[in-house]
This record gives C-alpha cells, structure tokens and sequence, in this order.
DNA sequence: CGCGTAATTCATCATGTGTTGAATAATGCT
DNA sequence: AGCATTATTCAACACATGATGAATTACGCG
C-alpha cells in the first residue's frame, strides 16, 4: 500500500544512466496522461528514483518536458522512415508511411503521444506542437509542395488527417481503425492523401 | 487578487437559472481546459457562484462533466446543420459543412472542445467521444454509405480527419489553416473527403 | 403570517501537488 | 588516503484541489 521501493539514501553502486532512465520515464508518463496529469512523482516512480532527484537534474517540471521532447525530435528518426519508404510512390504513400513508421512502434508513440495530450491542455506544449508539425512534417513534406499551388495549406491539412488519424487510433481507439492492420491503413489513406497533391492542378 | 466577488449567503432574489449557467460556465471551462484543467473553483467563479453550490446540484466533478455534456449532443444541431446544407452536394462537402457548422459557433464548440480535450486525458471521456463519433457522425454519415464496401472504416477516416481540422484549426492553431476562410477550407477538404466514398467503388 | 424547503455561501478537511534544503553514500582526483 | 564533488534519498512546506456540513437567506404554500 505505501512505499514499496526502499532504498537508503546515497549514491548508487557503479555508474547507472539514471539521468536517461528518468528522459525515457518522462516521455513515457507524459505520454500517458499529458503534461498535467503526468505528475513528478510518478515519472519518478516510473524511474524507481525519489522525485527530488528529477528536481535535482531538470529544475522543473516543465524544463524536464521540454528536455523529454527535445532528442526524439531530431531528423533522424523521421528521415531514415521517409528514406525508407518506396522511394517511386507518390506523396501521400509517403506521407502515410512515414507516419506509421513513427506511431507504429510504442517507443516512437511516446513523445508524440506526450507532445499531442499536452498540445491539447498546455500553450507551451502547443507551440511546440507548432514547431514540430512546421518543420519536422511541413519542412520534409513541403520539398515535395515546391511550386504547388496553395503548397502550404495542403501540406498541412493531410498533416491535420494524420493527426486525426492518430487520436481515433492510438488514443480514442475507436474501432475499426484502431485495429486495422497498417497495410490496410495506407491503401485506405494514401490515396485520398494524394488527392491534396494531385487536387492542387485542377 | 483576493475574492473579487463579495454576495453574502443565503437566497438570491428572483429566480435566476443558476444550475443552466453552471452548466453553460462548465462547458466553457471544460473547453478551454479539459477535464482535469477545469477545477470546480474556476466553473464556480465563470458562473459567478461557490463551489459550494456546484456540489450542491451536480455532486461530484465527474456527474458535472457528463450533465455539461449530455444536452449538447442532442442530435437537433446536427441534423438542422446537415439539412441546411446543399442538398445535392456530395457527401464530403457534407461533411465538411456540417463539421464548420458547429465549429465554426463558439458555443457549438465549446462542448467539442471539452470533449475532445478531455479524451486526450480520461477513459470516461474517451468512451463519450467513442459514442458520440459512433453515433452522432457515423451514425448519420453512415446514411450515406450503406451498401459501401468498408462503410464504417472509410465513413471513420473521414471523421478522423475532421478531427485533425478541428484539433490544428481550433487548438493548436497552426497557420494558416486557423485562419483560412470556411469557403476555402470546404472547397479544399470537401473533394478529399469525397474520396473515401468514390474510393470504394474502383 | 408562519414554516418547511430550496438556494446559496462560509469554513474546513484530507489529499495530492511542485518544489526545496539538508542529510547520506559512493566516485574520482590528487 | 583524503577530500571535494556528485548522486541519491528524506522530510517538510506552501499551495491548490475536490468534497462536506453547517449556517444564512429567500421563496412559496397553508
């Protein structure tokens, strides 16, 4: 019922990444209940660590969300999933490829769960989902929008589908989407997603 | 700084609809903050009242939540919304002219919002969304796809998409989406919704 | 008019929150 | 070996929250 983890204070044995374990813990806890309900002390349980210990490396708790979100939004990630789609489809396969790349796998869901539940509650977390659907989404999506009529508002509005997307699947679970397999999903979606490009020169 | 509002107790002269405005001021809040954003002091101040009395109507904070939430959705808005529209348009500009038309009203949105934003963070309200994108959307979108093949998925995507616009137009604000006129958002989205029907056919 | 009942506020509680400062234990430099 | 530094926990604070029970004022029925 109350504490279960006990450990006497002091410094642990042999060099443990307790500083990561806390990063993962927080995007994971964010994740699940938002910037709000993800309270310090559950990431610090999550993190089998006393919660002034994430005080003691992150300040607060809103410079720790911001150092949670801050690594998985490097290009990387989001650029090998775009390289390593087929490379002669069209842009809405791409699109839908890439982002099942994402959210397809738990560790990759997390920050972007955690950056979509607090976008929804906290100004600070929505300009940052601001930043994020600028550049990581629009930014790569866009070198395909050059010359595009309207380039800007198309892009964006399939980033808005694929976002919608993500909450009926991964956070309402609103059947039959949330249980459809992925290939199912792009042959649904990546046409009607082309259409934004394809719809531009009509 | 202090209590700005000072009405000793006791019962308040003529008889005002106290519980429709703690109803109206928690369906405001609950908007702007989600569930466990809006704490009951700050209903109770919207709706210039204790706390004391918000208790006293509705009991708990969750009994609250669902009375704001059940008029709301009673079907009269969205059907009104879906006859006034053109009548021979397809069933994606439909769509899309019935979603602004609620949307597009603060007082429409208000409750969406609450909604929306209390899935992000709460299975009760997420099973709301469920049957309330089961029934109010599907359900009546639905009339338009039986004998789809894949009726519910395709009717479901395009309502997931929907869901995206309200999220990157309404909260998160992204430009320019957020501000792009509803005739140019009905004329961009309308022929890519209308795909997930013309879609099943080929 | 008198009185039960409904509407409204006040004062208070237990709980959970973010945060802080001091205490304790292991590490690594010299 | 000695000692500053780092990692870690403990204990506590100030504050906000949801909730409750008693007190106060008005309404409406007889």
């Amino acid at each position: 019922m109350g504490k279960v983890l006990k450990g006497r204070a002091g410094r642990r044995r042999g060099a443990p990444d307790t500083k990561g374990e806390i990063l993962a813990a927080a995007r994971t806890v964010f994740g699940e209940r938002g910037y709000d309900g993800a309270t310090m002390r559950a990431i610090a349980a999550a993190a089998s660590v006393d919660p002034a210990l994430v005080h003691h490396y992150f300040g607060t708790k809103e410079k720790l969300f911001l150092a949670a979100m801050e690594i998985p939004f490097d290009p990387a990630v989001i650029a090998d999933s775009i390289a390593s789609s087929a490379a002669g489809a069209g842009i809405g396969e791409r699109a839908i490829r890439t982002f099942l790349g994402v959210w397809g796998d738990p560790a990759g869901r997390a920050p972007m769960l955690a950056l979509l539940r607090s976008a929804m509650q906290h100004e600070t977390a929505a300009r940052l989902l601001r930043q994020f659907v600028s550049r990581a989404i629009l930014g790569r999506v866009l070198v395909g929008f050059e010359g595009v009529p309207n380039g800007v508002l198309r892009a964006e509005a399939m980033a808005s589908h694929l976002i919608g997307l993500a909450i009926i699947r991964y956070v309402v679970k609103l059947e039959p989407i949330a249980s459809v397999s992925e290939d199912e999903l792009i042959e649904l979606v990546a046409p009607v997603l082309q259409q934004y490009y394809d719809g531009a020169f009509e």
